[in-house]
DNA sequence: CCGTTTGTGTTAATATATTAACACAAACGA
DNA sequence: TCGTTTGTGTTAATATATTAACACAAACGG
């Protein structure tokens, strides 16, 4: 049974949601070489067969095993997560959050990185003018 | 006992952890109404307690009650925080990341908040200029 | 054909999280 | 002063998460 909607995740279950967004999809026995604490492969199958009961996977069959998928779309789940992140840490403020990613990571964006940020926001712009 | 770095906190813990970098420090009585499923008073100490012993929050006194605060320092956890979704939604790509934070939140940002932007990039680049 | 490998479902033991009762101290107002 | 309120710590019952043993099916190689 799903529990309600907003409710948290375990541990466990975060781990391999996370995991399962990450591949996008995922067997039991990848799993199991990505969860931490060498789980079983009968443990891994357990908590993915819980995952789905809960609403969270779905599988389909493939070559006689099981390929689990979110049942969340994407970017719907990007979203979310984003989201939690500036409502927890930058007030709601894209623009906090912006700074944080632009912060310290400066070493790591080169100016074309730079470039296709501006063009990215000068796109944004130019889409607003349709609809204002 | 902390347990070793990197490990998820169950749900509980999350819900405690946000609410507490959200308003930077807090009460068990602060938390009591912020908690889902209206825990007792004396749950929600428990859970403080168990969550300062675990390494995660530190306590001062004032006025005769516990304020508890994170022990780990903000931006810090921020930045993590942001990583995480960024590692597991975005292929840790800082421009996946804008691109995501920009659109559908289009109807939200005004021009000015987009001039904002554009300049915090522009600042970055500058910064860069002097550490090539 | 038969043992091995790799998959599945069922079920249950154990560990951990979650909740709160209870006991006690200090501050406050009648 | 004495009951009430609001805080704390200790302790334990209960619910949930976590783990994996066990049983069985299908595919594969010798």
């Amino acid at each position: 049974m799903p529990r309600a909607p907003g409710d948290y995740l375990n541990p466990r279950e975060q781990q391999i949601m996370e995991a399962v967004f990450r591949r996008r999809r995922i067997t039991a026995a990848d799993l199991e070489e990505v969860l931490p604490g060498q789980p079983s492969n009968s443990t891994v199958r357990t908590l993915l067969r819980i995952l789905e009961s809960r609403g969270h996977l779905t599988h389909v069959e493939e070559e006689g095993r099981f390929v689990y998928l979110p049942t969340r779309p994407r970017a719907n789940a990007a979203r979310s997560a984003l989201d939690g992140v500036l409502h927890t840490f930058f007030e709601d403020s894209v623009e906090q959050a912006f700074a944080a990613l632009l912060s310290a990571r400066e070493s790591r964006l080169t100016p074309d990185d730079l470039d296709r940020l501006s063009e990215l926001i000068q796109r944004t712009r130019d889409g607003q003018e349709d609809q204002p």
